[in-house]
DNA sequence: AATGAATGAGAGTTCATTCAT
DNA sequence: GATGAATGAACTCTCATTCAT
């Protein structure tokens, strides 16, 4: 009886060494040279074992994808949750804030999940869910009359652009000059937020506006 | 003499047609399965000729980056020359929707330039010509009061970062239900610009700023 | 007591599963796909399983062979008990039609039989036991003087090459334009058998022929 | 000039070689065992050459295949050729015993071309060209009314069902205690041809028979 | 009796690259 | 300048088989 649990966890933890593995040769080495051979080797494995756990190189690098999504989600749905009491302008900054910084502290999650490998055609849905807070954060806004009446969607999309923006970059650029990290983040958070808020003077504004205000 | 000329432009043109061909086929079928044979095949010449105006597979991928980073710049030099009568904000948006544009345009190029490989550690250098002009661009909204006194380096960037982000998501997943491209990318811009530029009440507000005026 | 019988049946059964699903993939899929994992899952058990009751793959396969021989042996000696009343040389024919028939109605025994794989160096005698069924056969017909006297193991051999030649013809070469299928096996029997027939004018003939009366 | 002809002669004894030697490994371990690495190692080469000269193991094997019936074929028509002054009997007689011969004295070409693995969908018209010859030379027989007014094709099939009968047994149970070799491939012949021929008191027959004089 | 895990060997094939010609 | 031949290394994946449990 006991022989088998250990062995079901055994296995278990068998599968999560090896995505371990995967995960460090991919981000290491890049998609294009890595080999279920070196990861069999990495672990220590024979490469006919790794097909004990995933039927192929496909299949093992889309549970990377999809746990890194996962992660990703769930790092979210914290925040969501969170924060209670701060106004909705705050908490939506906070979740754009955390967004990047789940992207900076773990740059594999992110590489996996949007950055390694053009995405295949099936599976579009899953950037959904993750999606889904930004458009309540957005939309809570609107409706607490701190937004003006911008168009929640098209704004949920203008706001991921900007912090997929700096973190991918930050990301794969490296040794690019950046200024301050932190500052940086600030500005394009605000940039982006800033312009949607409703002033004093725009308070009886009415209609939905796609957030362009400006006649330039 | 003339000779020795023809064949020189001989040598370029082949050269020329060897990148056309390998730019073509690492987009078609991906970094992955692009190879020399294929691409020998394809502008029938022998494998070991390519290797005659390439050192190996890594500088011929290199140059090809280099020609999509070189196009691109090019874009956005000819706009810092032209559209002398605009306001230098509206000219800003112009540089930021042209750079958007060009990647639309020219994802293959886009690709190769921000998306297809991490950029290998040296040539970091590479950046900074395409980058010069959005610092210009930006300056001379600092400079001729349009803008609060903002931090033109940090400014530049964070810019940047919003439309490479919006760039890249429509580049690399058209299968998200976007709104409409042109509404969403003049949010975007407009999103990012807007909060940037001074206001009548705040025209007196001296100090560099980091565009952070929200007390959020 | 019963407990060790049930077992014992219970094993003999799961042999006959594992031989019949054997059978199936090796004549499905040819002898070069098939596979002891594949034949693992198709009975739903373990590789390892298989080994309790085949040494290996080879054993099994010969199992296979063995079993498919029975079944024409089997089907042969059905022959020589019944038909009674008939003459010999109906009695032959019959006997050679039926061993056409058997392998077409069963071509995957006859496969492994005889066409699926050059037969092992060992195991020579298997021929025999069937092959006596027409030695017998024939025998008769000459004793009861309806063949010329000719020599009993040269003609069997002789008619064994014609109806082998047919029987494996049609199953292998199942796209060939072949004359209707009866018309065609009832030729090969005659022209084999009818040349052997002792004709009036022939009866005072003595001495063994083999069969070779024609001087050309 | 010369370099290039003594290089396209190199490659096809080369060729050559490659085809010899992946015969004799087929024949001597059989279809399933034979292996491309396995060939390169005896012809002291890298596997990778192997690919120079054929897309794959399958057009390996159809390349032996065919060159086996071609030869065959070559066989049989030198046959149509000769013998001229021979009746068309003793023609026919001859061109049977050629045919078991060929096989006899090339086992490997025979098993290429019949034996070694069940033909593929495609090429089914391949066998018809040796096939031809035996048409005539049953056709003869019966324009020269040799024979009964048989009808041709299914006498040729019948003929051809009892040759390759014997040829495929001798080359495939060698170890079958077989009668003399000659005496048994005479007696097939003779069994086969002579229940065919047209007997004096039989002259007057009319109409195309197929060969069931016998009422058993 | 049966299993799940594991392996070592090997399959076919493709690759970037070299080099004599 | 260009080629064709060649290679060694690597690839993904499947195999028959073993063995502790």
């Amino acid at each position: 009886m006991n022989a088998i649990l250990r062995r079901k966890q055994h296995k278990a933890e068998l599968k999560t060494q090896i995505l371990a593995a995967a995960r460090e040769i991919f981000v290491r080495d890049g998609y294009e040279s890595f080999s279920m051979r070196k990861l069999a080797q990495r672990i220590d494995y024979s490469p006919g074992s790794i097909y004990l756990h995933f039927k192929n190189k496909e299949e093992l690098f889309e549970s990377l994808v999809e746990e890194s999504f996962d992660r990703l989600l769930r790092a979210l749905n914290r925040l969501k949750n969170g924060h209670a009491h701060q106004d909705p302008v705050a908490k939506l900054k906070t979740g754009l804030r955390a967004y990047i910084d789940f992207g900076l502290r773990n740059p594999n999650d992110y590489r996996f999940a949007f950055l390694l490998r053009r995405p295949l055609q099936r599976r579009p849905y899953k950037v959904h869910p993750a999606f889904d807070v930004m458009r309540y954060l957005v939309g809570r806004c609107v409706e607490e009359k701190r937004f003006r009446p911008v168009d929640v969607e098209s704004t949920s999309q203008a706001l991921w652009a900007a912090i997929h923006g700096i973190t991918s970059l930050l990301i794969q650029r490296p040794t690019f000059p950046w200024v301050a990290r932190r500052q940086l983040i600030d500005q394009v958070i605000n940039n982006a937020v800033d312009s949607l808020m409703l002033r004093p003077d725009q308070e009886e504004e009415t209609g939905v506006s796609h957030a362009q205000p400006s006649g330039v």
